[in-house]
RNA sequence: GUGGAUGUAGUUCAAUGGUAGAGCACCAGAUUGUGGUUCUGGUUGUUGCGGGUUCGAGUCCCGUCAUCCACCCCA
């Protein structure tokens, strides 16, 4: 009996130019990251389930794949960076340094309902800073996200930035901090349901005054500044959070372009963990794919795991999602090429030889590979076209008899003839470095 | 998890309850050392899967799986 070849909703496969593309986007995003001082970890798919829930009880225990093992143990799937990182800064401070700073980039699972790049089992790529909490870190943060945008030749991006610590503090101004989940909640859903709907829910939860004072909060508009003091103000004035939210806008007023970076109060949200700067980044004209990338300040989270706490700041980059917004935008897309040249077979007999070539061309540092079989040159080409490879090397009895080989280049389907391996070879690897000539 | 839409060849799509089709792609030949055009011929399939109604189901009904959209939540 043949099993039904099938995969779980929301798990993937990927055919190579899926890979290719997905690593790719890893090796620019880890050069960025390293370029920045952070370095990389791993940590367990699996761990403990009571490590994963910490406290528990909240929206992400229904998301948790969890089970028990064949030792009897509650374990659970990572359902994303942040919280195992806690745990490990917990477990390894004494053989670490501070300030930490890492990055992370790995699969994690939601057992929640798939969508247009929302999957069950999702790559997400963290960077985070903590055993400090300055403004240099949080200030960090966002350049990081800033740079690996523009390292991913992501037209364009809009950071919208907000602080936990601002909103709390105009909810306890106005006696409303123990209704502060459920404002944010209905808060959050302003742009969908409208303004009507929103004032009467928040009436609801605390009093039409203050409902309407939310919604000023969080409606604020105009220039970074002016909505900065609008919140200051309906919050009772300023505070360590405004003032960091000021520090942070006037450096990244100097550091990156004008309207990269947006002070949203409506981004109160995230999860329940974060205590100050939030952020959530879309991409201009993807902006129906969601936040691409996500994070903000979580100082208190380590101390879920030790005596001692430790303050963060980090962020996440979705990778599925980033792709799903390129595909939108038709950035990149097409076939990507994994290999540089294919070397053609004319005869059999000349098989040894063939893989001598490959070997002198892939120490002058290309990727290369032999056409296993004799067949039509016409078909070699097709194939080395289907599989993206830009250039083709054909030498048969009489060039192996002159010394020679001849050099195609599938694009222009033009030929350049005999030539010494040594002319072909440095005639390739020009090519590949500047394939526009 | 809830609600809605969709599911036919490798792909994009047709087919009043009555023989499952077309373009592209693919394969063979015209063309035994050079693939983009042209011509000739050929294969496309358990109509997602499983039941039911019917003389007869791609079509109607039920279930199931998957995708997309909205909610919820989020990367």
């Amino acid at each position: 009996m043949e099993i039904t070849p099938r995969i779980l909703k929301g798990f993937r496969d990927f055919l190579p130019s899926g890979e290719i593309r997905r690593k790719q986007l890893i090796r620019i995003l880890e050069d960025q990251f390293h370029a920045f001082g952070f370095v990389p970890i791993d940590t367990p798919m699996l761990e403990y389930a009571q490590v994963l829930l910490g406290k528990g009880g909240g929206e992400t225990d229904k998301q948790v794949y969890r089970f028990e093992d064949h030792g009897g143990r509650d374990v659970a799937l990572r359902f994303d960076l942040t919280v195992p990182f806690a745990r490990y800064m917990a477990m390894h401070r004494n053989e670490l340094y501070l300030p930490f700073k890492r990055f992370h980039i790995s699969k994690v699972f939601r057992g929640e309902n798939t969508q247009r790049g929302r999957y069950r089992e999702f790559t997400q790529c963290d960077f985070d800073i903590v055993g400090t909490e300055t403004l240099s870190s949080d200030l960090e943060i966002v350049l990081m996200i800033v740079s690996a945008f523009e390292a991913l030749r992501v037209p364009g991006v809009t950071v919208h930035l907000s602080h936990r610590g601002v909103f709390n503090r105009f909810l306890r101004h106005h006696g409303a901090q123990d209704r502060g989940e459920e404002v944010l909640r209905v808060v959050d859903k302003l742009r969908k349901v409208g303004r009507e709907a929103t004032l009467e829910a928040l009436t609801e939860l605390t009093s039409r005054e203050v409902a309407e004072k939310a919604l000023a909060f969080i409606g604020a508009q105009g220039t970074y500044g002016e909505i900065l003091t609008t919140i200051e103000d309906l919050s009772g004035g300023p505070g360590p959070e405004s003032a960091r939210l000021r520090e942070l806008g006037a450096a990244l007023e100097q550091l990156v372009p004008a309207g990269t970076v947006l002070l949203d109060p409506s981004i109160t949200r995230g999860l329940d963990y974060y205590t100050g700067v939030v952020f959530e980044t879309f991409i201009k004209g993807a902006e129906n794919i969601g936040s691409v990338c996500s994070g903000g300040r979580y100082d208190d989270l380590v101390a879920l795991y030790s005596r001692e706490s430790m303050p963060g700041v980090g962020a996440s980059i979705g990778l599925d999602r980033l792709l799903a917004a390129l595909e939108e935008l038709d950035v990149g897309t097409g076939e990507p090429a994994a290999v540089d040249l294919l070397i053609t077979m004319q005869d059999t007999e000349l098989t040894a030889h063939y893989h001598e070539l490959a070997r002198t061309f892939r120490a002058a540092g290309l990727r290369v590979e032999v056409f296993p079989e004799q067949q039509k040159l016409g078909r070699q080409f097709a194939f080395a076209e289907r599989k993206g490879i830009p250039l083709a090397l054909v030498c048969g009895a009489e060039e192996k008899a002159s010394g020679t080989v001849n050099l195609r280049i599938l694009a222009d389907r033009e030929n350049r003839e005999n030539l010494k391996p040594e002319e072909a070879r440095q005639l390739a690897v020009q090519l590949i470095r500047n394939p526009e000539k």
